[in-house]
DNA sequence: CCCATCAGTTTATTTTCTGGACGGACCATG
DNA sequence: CATGGTCCGTCCAGAAAATAAACTGATGGG
């Protein structure tokens, strides 16, 4: 199997890794989600090839998580912006955050922490169960074909 | 950057994308949560050549991810399972899922469906605030230092 | 002019991946 | 007791992809 033939798999992991399921463009992905949103902020912020940066930028465009915005003329400058699509990511990018945080934070804790605005507490993220509200864990999901 | 350095970042997503960012990683770990346990099953399933396999496999194992269980002797043959911190990582697995599902799923619907045993329904997962129950989405969230 | 900013592209190198063969320890069958 | 099958890997050479570093090009400021 090739990396491109993901995106053909009947299995919606194998679809969403084959836009997001690469360590690049999961920190720019990352980075998005702090507010950046300009080629060279990414290129400085991971320090690796602008090369790298273009393409997983265009790749993410291309798929609709990200879209440019001009934010000036002469020249024309692009910005990368979340989309919708984009945005909903979050839990995915929360999810990953918090695994880092319980079993990769040195003693002072976690490198971030994470404020709820409405009820603004600093918090982490549960997973519930969208039919009868309670948090869901690996032992409690049954999995069976859907389609 | 390099890839091995995104360990020593000051960042959860960092952190642990240095351990499951990687394309073949995810396939893996999706695998693991539907119950695949053994290296045959792994390579015929992913279609991808065995030096992934072992590797991917090791590299999860040395981070205390999956843990190699004993399952025959004469010859001796491992197993590869989940341990606690694996089964952590089903929030993240899920959200993936979730996204790919609303994002790529075809006409006839997902295809695999979720049954929380505890209430018995087909669920999605919901990312709610640990301190107030509510669910959160990006435009919800604060971040700011926290080391 | 000369330098700086910004968003990329081009080129050459380095790394990774593939596909296939191979090894070793068994077991079942004829 | 040969022959083939199972299972978990490892090894190797060639192909493919990822990456770094230098370059382009448009513009503005001093």
């Amino acid at each position: 199997m090739k990396w491109e033939d993901l995106a053909q798999e009947p299995c919606s992991v194998a679809r969403s890794v084959a836009v997001i399921g690469d360590r690049w463009t999961l920190m720019i992905l990352r980075d998005c989600f702090l507010g950046v949103r300009r080629f060279e902020a990414f290129q400085e912020r991971l320090g690796i090839s602008r090369t790298i940066i273009a393409d997983r930028l265009k790749h993410l465009t291309a798929e609709g998580v990200l879209r440019r915005v001009a934010y000036q003329d002469h020249p024309t400058r692009y910005e990368y912006r979340l989309t919708d699509k984009g945005l909903e990511l979050h839990p995915v990018v929360m999810a990953i955050v918090h695994w880092g945080d319980r079993h990769y934070a040195g003693e002072a804790g976690p490198p971030l922490l994470h404020r709820h605005k409405a009820c603004g507490c600093d918090f982490h993220p549960v997973q519930t169960c969208s039919e009868c509200g309670e948090p869901v864990d690996a032992r409690a999901v049954e999995t069976r074909p859907g389609l």
